[in-house]
RNA sequence: GGCCUCGUGGCGCAACUGAAUAGCGCAUCUGAUUACGGCUCAGAAGGUUACAGGUUUGAAUCCUGUCGAGGUCACCA
């Protein structure tokens, strides 16, 4: 079944039968394209326990091979390299096999679950170019994970309680005479937004007055008017006086039907949602029991800490002099509420900044303290920054730029290349307008995934929209450049593969798509979108030169229908690997 | 200052578990084609993988130190 395992096995064998000694395994990888091979045998590592010379142990193994396994045809040896060079029944067996490709590369789901958490905004302001890596990466992963065999719970934390509200709410009070979004014609996390800022921009205005009035900064900052407004209406939500709680409600749920269309315009979901307002209060309980565990220790004043000194880290404080919580209580807490919502769940992945990467490092440690056996599975998918070069599409000084702003943007940079290229006169404006969404979103979402999470990103509008390199509207419309190919082959449906010999480029167009399955299992472990983006890129590239020596349209019915074949099961890969990033292809372009 | 992450041709990124001559795209240069210096095609140049040691048959990858960039060290979230 697996190559590898095959020519493990027969490997070991050689050795046992050749040198009398065991092998405790064999390292593989795939030949380099300069040489002549499909996979090489790594001989180093065998001198360890064969005393000799690389070169001729490589040969009497390779001699080996092919007189006793069907698959090797021949081999070569560089150095301690041993190329093998294999049947090419081998590759036409597995294209026969997957040649329907309906789920290539998804394994059907598994017993064991993972919990996805991404996005998790604060509710006074709308989505922002910040949000969007996070959004990306972790809908990306969650695919992954899914693709792998695992069941994927998609889940955020909305954090929608507190003094950041508290400030939109109180100058929406003040200022706002009773606006709504409709009434504004703006959507409500915008509005919401814009009297988070009004209330900076009055907050600022006092402390200014405050200091020229002889004030210290802090002092001023801490008295101010308006501050101390917010801070009694946060008192009054917490106490439940029913007028305030009743405003947080409304404008909470402006920003939320403002995000939805975000959301829905990114094209991701999520299968549940936690709110803070009724999980601050969570892992207070867990702390006390973990107190009576030993876990966690009381000093004087009543403050109950975690010693991490031991893992090389600080101590840590889980619960006030007052008994309160702080943020990482309730952070166990969520965390245990998960499981015990979702008791399938074997693990947890968080999709937060790195800015956060201490306070993960702590929360893992201490959940595995309190020994809950999915803590040994717990993930944080840590993300750097997405710097803008400079000015380009920021706003306002000091603003972020807002999502729906830059979708917009990528859409028309979309639409100004594509109309410049000028192959697409025959689609309805309609069709077009989708065709500049996905091209535009698939550019965003390409760029920012490609690249590995831990490295900050420059982000470069332009440059993500290029037709050319590695980028996702080239794949898309590698996509559907092979679109057009079946289009004008006529072929429907099933074509049966009747060949015996590859040529040199469809074997290693094969050898590339026969990996897909890997990619998968491989980016699943290591959570890695960026590994299926850039695999996605290897086989267009593979394909391209195929593509570009071979004319499709062939009068040989045989090599027809085959060239048709391997179009097919790239295309398909392809968009298989795309929906694992988030990306729709398009059928033209 | 302690701890964490990153440093790869001019620019942006790759390199799965340590392996063969470190890949790719932009940009550059040369040639072809061209009513276009813009499109397309063929080819070339460009690297001591920040630096210095070490481990290894073999290091961009692992270890130690130095330099540089960012982050983090709240009874904030």
């Amino acid at each position: 079944m697996d190559i590898e395992q095959i020519l493990s096995d027969k490997i070991e064998e050689a050795v046992a039968s050749l040198y009398s000694v065991r092998l405790q395994n064999v390292e593989f990888q795939t030949t380099r394209k300069e040489f002549e091979g499909d996979i090489t045998v790594v001989v180093f590592p065998m001198l360890k326990v064969i005393k000799g010379n690389p070169v001729k142990i490589g040969e009497s193994i390779g001699d080996y091979l092919v007189d006793h396994v069907e698959l090797v045809t021949r081999f070569n040896v560089v150095k301690g390299f041993l190329n093998l060079v294999l049947n090419d029944r081998y590759f036409l067996d597995f294209f026969n096999e997957v040649s329907n490709f309906t789920n290539f590369g998804i394994t059907s789901s598994g017993k064991d679950a993972m919990m996805v958490e991404y996005a998790s905004p604060n509710t006074n302001k709308p989505i922002h170019l910040g949000h969007m890596r996070n959004i990306f990466l972790g809908y990306s992963v969650a695919n992954i994970l899914k693709a792998a065999g695992s069941k994927v719970y998609k889940t955020q934390i909305i954090n929608d309680r507190g003094i950041h509200i508290c400030k939109s709410m109180w100058a929406w009070k003040e200022y706002g005479n009773g606006i709504t979004p409709e009434v504004a014609g703006l959507k409500g996390d915008k509005l919401v937004g814009d009297f988070y800022v009004k209330f900076n921009s009055i907050h600022k205005e006092e402390v200014n007055q405050l200091i020229s009035s002889g004030m210290s900064k802090e002092e001023a900052e801490q008295t101010a008017p308006s501050l101390l407004a917010a801070q009694e209406l946060l008192r009054k939500w917490e106490a439940g006086d029913p007028e305030t709680l009743a405003l947080w409600n409304k404008m909470n749920r402006w920003v939320y039907d403002g995000w939805d269309v975000t959301f829905d315009s990114l094209g991701v979901d999520f299968d549940k949602n936690y709110y803070e307002s009724s999980t601050y209060l969570l892992g207070k309980d867990n702390v006390l029991e973990g107190l009576k565990k030993g876990v966690f220790y009381k000093k004087k004043d009543g403050s109950v800490w975690c010693d991490l000194t031991e893992d090389g880290l600080d101590e840590k404080l889980v619960l006030r002099t007052d008994g309160t919580a702080v943020y990482i209580t309730q952070d166990i807490g969520t965390a245990i509420q998960r499981v015990e919502d979702h008791p399938d769940v074997s693990g947890l992945v968080y999709t937060v900044g790195n800015e956060q990467d201490y306070h993960f490092k702590v929360l893992f440690l201490i959940l595995k303290k309190l020994g809950y056996k999915w803590a040994k599975n717990l993930y944080h998918l840590s993300y750097g920054m997405v710097d803008l070069p400079s000015g380009k599409m920021k706003g306002r000084e000091g603003t972020v730029v807002d999502a729906d702003d830059l979708i917009e943007e990528m859409i028309d940079t979309a639409k100004t290349i594509s109309e410049d290229l000028g192959k697409i006169d025959d689609l309805s404006d309609e069709e077009r307008n989708e065709l500049y969404r996905i091209i535009g979103l698939g550019a965003l979402k390409y760029y920012i995934l490609k690249v590995d999470p831990k490295k900050r990103i420059l982000f470069n509008p332009e440059e993500s929209v290029d037709f050319q390199g590695n980028t996702g509207p080239f794949i898309q419309y590698t996509y559907a450049r092979i679109q057009s190919i079946l289009r004008k082959s006529g072929a429907t449906g099933e074509i049966p593969v009747t060949r015996f010999k590859l040529d040199e480029r469809e074997r290693e167009v094969l050898k590339v798509l026969m990996q897909f399955p890997d990619v998968v299992q491989q980016a699943a472990m290591n959570y890695s979108p960026a590994l299926i983006a850039n695999y996605t890129y290897d086989l267009v590239k593979e394909f391209n030169s195929f593509y570009q020596n071979v004319i499709i349209l062939s009068d040989n019915l045989n090599e027809r229908n085959f060239r048709v074949q391997l179009s097919t099961a790239v295309a398909k890969v392809i968009k298989t690997a795309f929906s694992l990033l988030g990306i729709q292809v398009p059928d033209r372009m």
